[in-house]
DNA sequence: TAGATTGTTAATCGATTAACAATC
DNA sequence: TAGATTGTTAATCGATTAACAATC
């Protein structure tokens, strides 16, 4: 297969396949077809194959796939074979929660830098980090090399952390603030906001 | 325009609207454009007016949409003119974080039960809540009509508090545990899992 | 071999966009 | 009135699915 622009919607599927592959490598299977997977996740076995078949041949006809090799395909599109290094920004609640969740080692990333606006925080330790003034963020994201950021402050700061870090030479901004980011467009942005996802649902309840 | 079926990927972008709007309206603006709401979301005119057009006409030409009103239609078209109790289980770090999270019920929803399997926590009082026993959820949610629940639960337990949920009654689920929860076709799940969020974004990066 | 499942093609389906009449 | 922007249609674009030859 010839190298194309790949979609979006298909890149964004992805990291689901290869949560569900870790499930079913937990469990100790070791085999598993474009239809169980299709099955587990509410996708159509023809929508898996076509979306791997962007990225080269990974299966065995009449066997199906073998799940560590899958996954270790995954992991390398997906450039998640690393460890990727993450600034986190705003250090209340749900900061404290990120840098406690023990889930990002092994799934590809690390909280290496912690910032915050206060200065009753500024200098405090968290977990293995210390909590650094948010004004030296672009120097330090640039210093150490890091490219993701998570920013867990509030609304009204929000804006304004993502200007910083993109001046830091962030090229990827989880958001978990409710606002819509402005950012260059060679910048990826996410966003986690459970309101709108709760908001997105109760269109359909009675 | 008569009624047909609306696509669920418009009704995702409704609530992108109104976080918009919300944002506009707080800053005193009181007009906007489909041209102007695009900008800032980086979607095409045309698709906003479209999406508008689903459900009805909501703005005048020659000036654009005044907010309010258009945000008093997409609330009630979210149904988010009310506010939905919601039941939230596992009281861990995420928990704990929603619970003290101040910006659910100007948005159309309070949290109305806690609840944990840990007989420590069972009994304790959170915010102006007490934490209940897990099993007990169905019986309470179908007592106090509680069709939405929030999932920050262990991902070796989320599938059977899932479960749990179903039988008592959930129509939406919002699920913070990385597994892929299976639950009757009926019932709507939403997923936060920041790592597949990044997973997204790193097949970008260098 | 018989059965199963892949990878891929072509057809279908659905979503986005361009364009413009209507009209404020 | 002139300028601006809506709501809507038709065209375009892209994603999903059905089907099947290839083959393990």
């Amino acid at each position: 297969m010839a190298y194309t622009e790949i979609p979006d919607i298909v890149i964004g599927r992805l990291p689901v396949y290869l949560r569900a592959l870790s499930v079913m490598a937990g469990a100790g299977q070791e085999i598993t077809s474009s239809h169980e997977l299709g099955e587990k996740l509410g996708i159509s076995s023809a929508q898996i194959r076509k979306d791997f078949s962007h990225f080269g041949e990974f299966g065995k006809q009449g066997t199906g796939y073998r799940i560590s090799y899958l996954q270790e395909q995954l992991r390398r599109i997906l450039k998640v074979d690393r460890e990727w290094p993450v600034a986190l920004i705003g250090i209340g609640d749900v900061g404290q929660a990120l840098i406690r969740y023990g889930g990002f080692r092994d799934r590809g990333f690390h909280i290496a830098l912690a910032f915050d606006a206060d200065p009753a925080k500024i200098g405090q330790p968290i977990d293995t980090l210390t909590i650094q003034d948010v004004c030296t963020l672009p120097e330090q994201m640039r210093e150490q090399n890091v490219l993701i950021a998570m920013i867990a402050a509030p609304a009204k700061a929000a804006q304004e952390v993502a200007d910083l870090c993109v001046k830091g030479g962030a090229r990827a901004i989880l958001n978990y603030a409710p606002i819509n980011l402005t950012v260059p467009e060679d910048v990826r942005v996410q966003y986690i906001d459970p309101v709108t996802h709760l908001q997105r649902m109760t269109y359909y309840l009675a």
